[in-house]
Parts: C-alpha cells; structure tokens; sequence
DNA sequence: ATTGACAATGTTACCGGTAACATTAAGAAA
DNA sequence: TTTCTTAATGTTACCGGTAACATTGTCAAT
C-alpha cells in the first residue's frame, strides 16, 4: 500500500540531507562550474556574481564534499597515519603536531594504531588506502613485504618517524636511536658508572628500541671490560612500568655488581625507581636509573630523572611541513630530517 | 612540440596508477557490477565467477575506492574524532580505544584537536564535513552555534565523550564529572581534612574541570564551615605541572590553614607535590594532595597519589560500540552511557 | 564595420563506484 | 511444449564534484 519510495521527479529528489553545490548555483542563478570557482579560484569570477554565490553559500551552509571532488582532482586531501601506540604519550605530542599543521594547509588526518604489530599493519595499511590517501606517516621501521607492496603501488609520498632508516622507504623525519643509545651510555660511563645493564620491554617489540640498545652494546663493548647486559622482559610481562620493575630485579639477580640501569623509555625507568625503592635501594647512590624520553612527569614529579629528550612535537610539525611539499609536488631539499636528542643530565644517574 | 597528453584513447588513458575496478573486471572477464558484488555481496555470485574475480584482484592488488563507493551509498566509513587534546595522555587511551573497535567493523578514525577552544572546534568541524563522515564523536561539551547548526544539518550520530551533559546533543559515553568532584571531596573530608581546596588549570578552559569543582563546591557548602577555595592559575602559566605548582602556593598564601589540596587532573597534583617538596613541607601530614585521572605514574610513581579512576580505553570501547550502533541505524537501548569513576586511595591524602 | 583578444560564464564528459532495473539461462510446474 | 520462477549477470543512470573545451559579450585596434 505504501508508496516505494518518492518516484523521481527531476525538483522532488533530495534523498539526501546535504546541501549540493547545485542547490547553491541555483539559488544564486549561475551555473556549478561558476560555484567551483568561487570556492577555488575566486579571482576568476567577476565580484558581483562572487558575491552572490558566497551569499548563497552562506544562506544554505553549504560544506563542499570533498570526497567528490577528490574524484576528479585525486586529492583527498586526506594523511594517512600509521602509530604505534598512543598509550604511554610516546607518540601523542607527535600526532598533534601532525594534525595542528596539516590542519592548516586544508588536510585531515586519518589516524590508526598498529599495537607495534607489523602483520597487523599491512592489513590496516589496506583499509587506509581505501580512502585514497595523499600521503603517508608512520612510526614504525619494520615493514612486511604486503606492507611494502602497498606502499609502493600506491604511489604516494610516506614519511617514516622518530628514526632515520638507514634505507627509508621514501623520506623520514627523526634522529639516531643507535646515536641516542651511545651518547646515553657514554654520558653515565663518563659519570663514573662501571656497570650499566640496559632494561627494554618485551623482546624485538620496536625496532627503534633494539637500535638503542644496539647503541648502548657498542659503547660498552669499546671502553667497558664486560659484555654488554641487555635484559627484556617475559612475553607475560605487558605493561611498560611492571617491566621495568621486573627488568631491575631480574640484572641484580644476574649481575649482582650492576650499579646503573639504561632503560627503554621513562616509564620503564619509572618501574626501576620503584622497584628500588621497594627494596630500599637509593637512587642513584646504589642503583641509578636513567630513561628516555623526557616526558612531562620526568623533570616535575621529583622523580629526577636523568634521560634523553626527544621533540616529539617537532618531529610531528616538521612531518607536516615535509609531506605537504611533498604532495604539492615540490622536491624538498632533504628527504631526511633529523630534529636531533638531547642528554638530560637529573638526579637519578 | 611535445605532445600536450596522450590522447584519450578509449585503451590507452590511465593517467593515475590505482587499479580500478574495471581493470579487475576485464581481467576477469566480467562486468564491474559483478565485481563489486563478489566484494559486497559474494552470495549472490557463482562460485566459479567469484574466484575469477578474487583472482583478478589478487593478481591486480585492487584496493577499492571507499571515497567513489561513498558517492551513491552515502556511507564514507569514516568517523571523525575532535578531541580537545592529546598532550597529557588524558585522552590518548580513548582515541586508542575507539580506532581499534572502529577499525574492527571497517569503519577509519579521521581526527582532529582542538586545543580547548570552541571557535576552532567550530571551525575544524566544517573542514571534518567535508569528509561526509558517517559519525561523529567529541571530548568537548561547549559548542558555538555554529558548530551546532552544523551538527544538526550533517544529521549523523553524534556521541560526546568524558561527560554526561545534561542536554546532549545526541547521545554520550562518560560519568559525571559533578558526581566524581563530590565523591573525592567527601573522600576527603571523611579521612579527616578539614580545609580542602580545588586547584584548577586556567580559568575555563574545559567545562569538566568546572563540572569537578562545582561537585567540590557542593560538598563543602554541605558538610564544611567555610566557602569553597577555589583556585586558577593564571593566564600565564601553561603547563599543568606548573599550575598546580604555582595553585598550592597560592592556596597557602591566600589560606594559610588549608590542609588538603584537590587537584583538577594527576599532571597538576604532580606539580603540587612536587612544589610541597620543594618547600619541606611532608604530603600528606603537612598538606595533602589529591588528583584526578589516575593515569600510569599515579600508583608506579612513588608518588601514591590518591586520585580518581577515569576507564579512559573503556569510554573510547563503548563509544564505538555505540556509534557503530547508530551508524547502522539501530536504536540503541542507551543513548547515554555511565562508565563510572572509581576514587582510588593510596599515601598521598 | 570587422577582427582579435580577453574576460566571464556555460556545456559536456568523466572520475570510480553502486542502485535499480533489465536481460538471459536453466530448471520446475502446468 | 509452454509458462513461471529463480539464479546469475549485465546495462544504464547517477552520486557531487572538476577538467577541458565551448560560447558569449565587451572593447580596442585595424
């Protein structure tokens, strides 16, 4: 009984809610392609008309879609952004930034996590690719060979962060975690400890935490008597702090004469220093713990904490800044930036 | 003399690389309807025919394109996240949370910050509608009128986060910030503080902060011989941990016999404490320090910081579930959801 | 008056998919 | 055998924009 569905006439469609760039080009009298232009290149149309149309706009809130239109211009306007993680604040800074500055050059940021899971990333990647991507951002270093394939098809600028791939897939905006290892190892051996261990979390989660470890073996390998002590926590163990807790009773158990801790990240050492203080355990007289990455608590909380600062913020602005040259065709100077790290010297090591 | 463009010759146009699916379909000898059937609607589809076509986009390496396929199904499979931030990990975990559970039923997170402001939000709201999402969901609680008139018109689900407003403009997933601001107050006043304070970031900044502080506000007036001390940091001081450093010197300053401090988030109690250290004075014998959030460092820390549990991951889970809900156009038994809060008791008050 | 050049605007076709309807083939029912 | 039904696949038009080319009008130069 009920009538199927409206039947369609040309004036009584509108099975959508959304304002088209038609209605407002009838409203204002004039064709699309003039409405097109008012929105794209406003000096092409005479200022009468240009008023209209943008009164016309205003009066029936019309929002462009820029899906459509992406159809013909093969710009999405759309990023990409493959993270590792938000948790932790590691990469949070970096993605604002990231966001903040593509923002500001008319781009949105498509944002998925990959739980540092290279399989689990090459199955996200596709999903991604659905929207037809710009451009790409991702954070980690370690890809799969799908992963690698897609990437390559799709033909799109990608940058990789917080590392300087020694073979990027494209261009890359970070520093040296193998730099940051050494100089951190070098900084506490230079401080009068003999006998650092490095404490990372789960085994080869993150290749940019290997890098640094790798950094740390070098160092203590060329001006230290004693193979390098690296301890990872048990598959069981998840999170970051309950590693580092972990890790510190797990080198003391192994190598009683450890007098400094090296750890992954801030919250690892976090773990240490309250492990340490658990056992009664003065930091840095009878353990020092240093971290990595200086986030927000590492300086204010009392904690101390000697690490290495990172400017996650930077790396995400100067990813912008470099992917959108990058999809405006331009050839950057560099295709690798490195924002540098700096050794923050507090009082736990 | 160069050629402007190879002609448009109906064999020879392919001017961008993606493979389409017509290229799929030629290779298997169908037509793209039935393609686009074997990808949505493989049933329908002779089981030989169908592994033709998944051949063909195998070999191909087809990835289709959501954002044409969006044009006449009018679903984009995107929702939108405009967050306030993701500096403080407050709501690192619910983004992480809500792209995961998304992801999962296809659906991408195209995100977006909003540094606290209303006027930006509104603003970034109309470029996030370019995108045509399917859904929408927001951390801030404040709109302008612009903002709203434009949610209204998109017509999708909308679903706030962090909070229960009282008027929500579709549905939501949180607690009450109100209640949680009553609960830790009267937490306190039960373990015996007399002169609690409220120390908050700068002025208005974010409606849940001021949503905590009235829920202080209400507890004292109730049960306390004196009006609520509230105080913001100045216009100036923009970290947290500062805020809260400068707030407890001002609450002492301004009332000497203040016994407790409340702090808006963990970052500012932090601050707090550390600036009660600094002064010699012992937490919580000497004054006592709260916080809220309770987010990694607060238990690990040493710090002990009694505070409030926000099951940040959990609002993010059930947000998506709900927006997944109203996407495809189920009605939901709830359009709000109470994830609750839970004061947490440890050394600190 | 004619022509050319340019400015302002319009027409047509197409981007890569899908909805709606059409067609064809094969077997079941009459 | 004829007709109906259903399964499998195809054709056409359209979604909301934009590129490319076409058209019209205006004015200066010939």
């Amino acid at each position: 009984m009920a009538t199927p569905l409206s039947p369609t006439t040309k004036g009584a469609k509108a099975r959508t809610n959304w304002v088209t760039m038609e209605d407002v080009a009838i409203r204002a009298q004039v064709s699309k392609i003039t409405v097109s232009r008012v929105l794209r290149a406003p000096e092409k149309v005479r200022a009468e008309t240009r008023e209209r149309v943008l009164a016309a706009v205003r009066d029936l809130g019309y929002v462009p879609d820029d899906a459509a239109g992406a159809l013909t211009t093969r710009s999405s306007k759309i990023v990409a952004a493959l993270i590792s993680t938000l948790e932790g604040s590691t990469f949070a800074s970096t993605v604002d930034g990231l966001s903040r500055n593509l923002r500001a050059a008319g781009y949105q940021l498509l944002l998925a996590t990959t739980d540092y899971s290279p399989e689990r990333e090459a199955e996200i990647l596709s999903m991604l690719l659905r929207q037809r991507p710009d451009g790409l951002v991702m954070t980690s270093s370690h890809h799969t060979a799908d992963a690698l394939a897609l990437l390559k098809r799709a033909q799109i600028p990608v940058v990789e962060l917080w590392e300087l791939p020694p073979k990027p897939i494209d261009s890359s905006v970070g520093f040296s975690n193998f730099g940051a290892g050494k100089a951190m190892t070098g900084f506490l051996l230079d401080r009068g400890y003999r006998r650092p261990a490095f404490i990372g979390p789960r085994a080869g989660i993150d290749g940019r935490v290997k890098s640094r470890s790798e950094g740390y073996a070098a160092v203590v390998s060329e001006r230290a008597a004693f193979p390098p002590r690296i301890i990872t926590a048990p598959e069981a163990v998840t999170s970051l702090t309950d590693g580092g807790a972990s890790g510190l009773v797990t080198a003391l158990e192994r190598w009683p004469d450890t007098d400094c801790v090296f750890c992954s990240s801030d919250s690892v050492a976090l773990g240490a220093i309250s492990e340490a203080r658990r056992r009664n355990l003065r930091v840095p007289e009878d353990i020092a713990v240093a971290g990595y990455g200086d986030f927000d608590l590492a300086g204010n909380s009392g904690l101390e904490l000697t690490t290495v600062r990172i400017a996650g913020t930077e790396i995400g602005e100067r990813a912008a800044e470099l992917i959108l040259q990058r999809m405006q065709g331009e050839r950057p100077q560099h295709k690798s930036i490195d924002v540098g790290f700096e050794v923050v010297p507090r009082a736990s090591a």
